[in-house]
DNA sequence: TGTAAGCACTCACTAGAGTGGAGTGCCAGA
DNA sequence: TCTGGCACTCCACTCTAGTGAGTGCTTACA
């Protein structure tokens, strides 16, 4: 019923590729019906489909070869077709053009970016909320990389008699710390000396290139100081060189699947961020935009559709967005969503990103 | 069945209130029961119970007392009992004694805390799943607040032509940003400039008190730059304030209720920092540690119980544990597993705060 | 008075039979 | 190649016992 199916349908319907053209209109109309009731659609459901000038009979004898192309399933004799993700992947490939969010989603992301103020990481935590919202399923929204981020300052803070903190600032606005033991006899002094040869070395490099030894400084204390530091950063590098990622709406996925355990599977996974962020990795580097199925083959994940979209600012990668539901979910609202949110997005990081 | 249930139970069956020995014993009896099967118990699975040394009628009459008195619900005529909000109130204030966590658990958590290393934030939040997996709830971690803090260090750093970062570190270890943006004119010596005003001005203070104007410097670019980054160290202490929020094992709800909208509501609720936060800071401020039922407010958590722990550190509060799941919750467990680790929390906290 | 034993009763749960309807596949004819 | 018709399938629903776990009540006893 959204008119963004049928116009994205209707479009389309003359590009296709195995099937003829009736067959691709009678799968478009399953694979709609379907994402909308979650019920099998029988063929007297398909008739009045647009691009389906047909008889309930001959629907049927063309369902029945959709089936047997494994486009299409029965859960039982005599009941209707439900897509397989054969279906729902030439769905996605050739039957849902390039379509755009509806107005009011298209307003509802308008007054969230225009509102958006903040520093980026909660802009991104709200974004996965937005996303969330606009779509029904659950959006993980990972943050830029800083990778390629350099260093614009470093600074030793002492915090007590025997700890400090090494504060670390990137180019591209980030900031890390980490916390470093310091012998008995460091005090502000050294901190400073250490500070100060430590932003020597370290500024104008990006984080993983901050091996080499710094030059003796004639204090043992400072260089004492300073290999931890040293030794922090490369904790920074490894560690947090992961992005940030957000997840939002999870608790959509309550009432996104009839059992009970595949709820808890997937928000399983949702709470593991590395899983998360490698899973959207492959997907996209498999030059995927949506994984369906056992596509992305995590196997707790086989009855969920996956939607990444890499934010890109200035042509070069910076982030992601992912959405996740069922296979059934609504593919050219999340498709369109994703786009939105993605280009704003990537927009608003640009105008904060310096350079 | 647990062993922890069993020592509680019988060892606080001479304290009683407004239950005989017997009744008490019965509804101990019926409460862990049904805290392990999530079926109504019926008078003959009560009789083998300790401190139940008497024939089913006779648990039967009793049960309908304890049902008079709304201990115990019947799901309907024929049916076994269920222990009701005041049943469970009961249980927790006079039938689990203090009691510790199995030998399992406690190697566990010391595993935990032994191997714990890194950045108290990642801590916090590989605590949050240490609980979830511990009780089999939901957990959340609420971070030390950083009001009672003062600032160690601030400095400006330029990240681009009209950016800089205003970037404070506060005596507990926390490191909050914040952008600014500045006229054209300014340089990295005016932001130098500005830095040292700033730090002769803010160093030693809580970050909501930094009120005051500072004195003019005689550059009209430095106190430009310096009235922007006052307006955002005064967004910090407004904005960031708030305490950090944990929460993990939220997937442990999805089998935790059988009905899927309570899932959902539930899981939405755990979406929303700010309402579990308050949460968590209403119950202790009403000198609970348990919340059942509806003792919290909070309508759509009316199935669910509450567990909270504030973590001290020297005395003084640092933070907050919780633990969310459903009011048949295995109470015992949940308590003993919050109380130590939150113990071993504080202990943590206290080593890595400097003072 | 408190406890135990017996007994009738209640009611969810299950299985099996019957029914309606949505859906199919197939076939003959246009 | 499509259509209308027809027989068939099988789920979903309803209805009907039958079962069993559980109750409350009443009576008997220490």
């Amino acid at each position: 019923m959204p008119t963004v199916d049928e116009r994205g349908g209707e479009k389309s319907l003359d590009v296709v590729d195995d099937l003829d053209t009736r067959k691709a209109a009678i799968l478009n109309a399953v694979v709609t019906e379907y994402i909308g009731s979650a019920q099998p659609v029988g063929s007297q459901h398909v008739v009045d489909a647009p691009g389906v000038n047909v008889s309930s009979a001959t629907v049927r004898s063309d369902m029945a070869a959709l089936e047997r192309d494994g486009y299409l399933a029965q859960p039982h004799t005599s009941a209707g077709r439900i897509p397989t993700d054969k279906g729902y992947r030439f769905f996605v490939d050739h039957l849902t053009g390039p379509s755009d969010l509806d107005s009011g989603g298209r307003q509802q992301v308008r007054q969230f970016f225009d509102a958006a103020h903040g520093e980026i990481e909660s802009m991104l935590e709200r974004t996965s909320g937005l996303l969330a919202d606009l779509t029904d399923c659950a959006a993980m929204v990972v943050g830029p990389s800083h990778e390629s981020a350099v260093v614009r300052s470093v600074q030793l803070v002492g915090l007590g008699q025997h700890v400090a903190l090494v504060v670390v600032v990137l180019s591209d606005g980030a900031v890390q710390k980490h916390s470093i033991e310091l012998p008995d006899d460091v005090d502000d002094i050294v901190l400073a000396d250490a500070s100060a040869h430590l932003a020597a070395h370290a500024l104008g490099k990006a984080l993983s290139h901050i091996d080499g030894p710094v030059h003796p400084s004639g204090d043992k204390r400072v260089d004492v100081t300073l290999s931890a530091a040293l030794a922090a950063m490369g904790a920074m590098a490894a560690g947090d060189g992961s992005e940030q990622l957000f997840v939002g709406g999870s608790s959509r996925m309550a009432a996104a699947f009839d059992a009970v355990d595949t709820v808890r599977s997937v928000l399983t996974i949702l709470e593991q961020q590395l899983v998360v962020v490698s899973l959207l990795r492959d997907i996209i580097d498999t030059g995927l935009t949506v994984a369906i199925g056992a596509e992305h083959g995590v196997e707790p994940l086989a009855s969920c559709a996956i939607v990444v979209m890499p934010i890109s600012v200035d042509g070069t990668e910076a982030g992601t967005i992912g959405l996740i539901g069922p296979t059934r979910m609504n593919y050219p609202l999340a498709l369109s969503a994703a786009r939105m949110v993605g280009d704003q997005l990537g927009e608003r990081l640009r105008e904060a990103t310096p350079r």
